[in-house]
DNA sequence: CACACAATATTTGTATACAAAGTCATGTCG
DNA sequence: CGACATGACTTTGTATACAAATATTGTGTG
């Protein structure tokens, strides 16, 4: 029953305007920001069967870069593979408190490493980031968190790669990339301070800079523990 | 000239024998295993651009299904991905001591939810491959080794599937899988010590039965530690 | 001789046709 | 009436042809 619905769903309206990808060319990239955004915004509500047919036709691709799109989306934690099928994972509240608590040991770690192999580059590049945070201004409206969610993406992604690790930067980018979705959706948008956050921030950078990897860890664990959801309240399908 | 030599190396021989990939039938798994075999045996060695077509080539398959193998293979952490092409991953000691941190930390955890939530047939199957494990026989042949590189496997996907967590799975089936085969390749055949392995297997599963998140996670990490390599004269290219 | 640039070859990206596997409904027989 | 075989239908898997992008080679010119 359920699959039935979600089908003619995708196939009886058009969600371009919804799902913003208008102006994406490349097919590889359409299929998979469509597919991602419908996830992220419901469309394709948690359990749904995703068909590869249906999804390109809704992003108006074909099936094969549709194919690829769900290996990522299946390699973010977005969807679930069964068999052969893909179904939508379910972002309850305790799915998502259990990926903080991941990111919470794994990016503690990867400030330890970095700590201990960054360059002065790197620093200034933080240096740049923290200050660019700060000027942003109309604090609450959608895109001024917009522009901190991909400000706030670099810094994290910064220390990720002054591991001097591509393991370290292909499992971080897993761990990572669905709790930041899932905050920019539904918690952000009430909870986040980024004042506070940002001092946070300029204590990471400062035990980096003292090459203090005790120091690093513990800062960086704390940052994702403050950005933690602690209220089932504020999670919308779980 | 390193690229000829790669490509070269892949047409002009028949490695059906040494991939192991003449029974598989279904092409998606046998250009999976066919690639990832031919990587941990060094035929690919660190560096080589894995092209579609030569693969399919050496698989026997096409290029459709060795796209599919090669999104698996990099998720993995054995291929990195860059701009379109594909390169064999380096397993340099120091990338893989630092995936063996990383699942200290991932799989620490994962015994620590695994304690307050799994059951009791979980905890019956833990027994099981206990049993089994210690009905191995001679120890320090490549069959031991093998089954023993499987019950592990079990081992420890059974108590990660015991948090109840989808995204727990996802994270640690790509944290685990690269040591597990880095492992069983190059570590195992000179250090690994069925006894003890299963001791501390002992140890775990006593702390899951008593409910004890504390002492399952002190446990697990204890031995995944032990089973870090630390000198770097036993990895091969690094 | 160095360099720019065009022609060519190689490699990946995309669409599509067809095959295989699985699902579901229908109808027949015990 | 129910179990089960059967066949149509749906969905994913595979191969391949073609397009686009990129790398390479060769050639001419300053």
């Amino acid at each position: 029953m359920s699959l039935n619905e979600t089908n003619s769903a995708i196939q009886d309206a058009d969600f371009a305007d919804d799902l913003n990808i208008g102006d994406i060319e490349r097919p590889a990239e359409r299929a998979y920001q469509g597919i991602r955004r419908a996830i992220l915004k419901g469309i394709l509500p948690s359990g749904a069967h995703l068909r590869e047919e249906a999804l390109a036709q809704m992003t108006g691709t074909s099936r094969t870069p549709v194919r690829e799109a769900l290996r990522r989306v299946v390699a973010e934690g977005l969807a679930r593979a069964d068999n052969r099928h893909r179904y939508v994972s379910d972002f309850s509240f305790k799915e998502v408190s259990i990926v903080f608590d991941i990111r919470i040991r794994l990016e503690s770690f990867a400030a330890r490493v970095a700590a201990e192999n960054i360059t002065d580059s790197e620093l200034a590049e933080l240096d740049h980031i923290l200050a660019e945070i700060d000027r942003i201004e109309n604090v609450g409206q959608p895109a001024a968190t917009e522009r901190f969610a991909e400000l706030n993406s670099r810094f994290h992604n910064t220390i990720i790669k002054a591991t001097r690790s591509m393991q370290m930067q292909t499992l971080s980018a897993q761990a990572v990339s669905l709790p930041l979705e899932v905050i920019k959706q539904f918690v952000w948008e009430q909870t986040v301070n980024i004042a506070q956050s940002n001092d946070q921030h300029r204590v990471i950078v400062t035990a980096l800079k003292q090459r203090n990897p005790d120091w690093a860890e513990n800062a960086m664990a704390g940052h994702i523990l403050s950005t933690k959801p602690h209220r089932p309240s504020i999670m919308p399908r779980g």
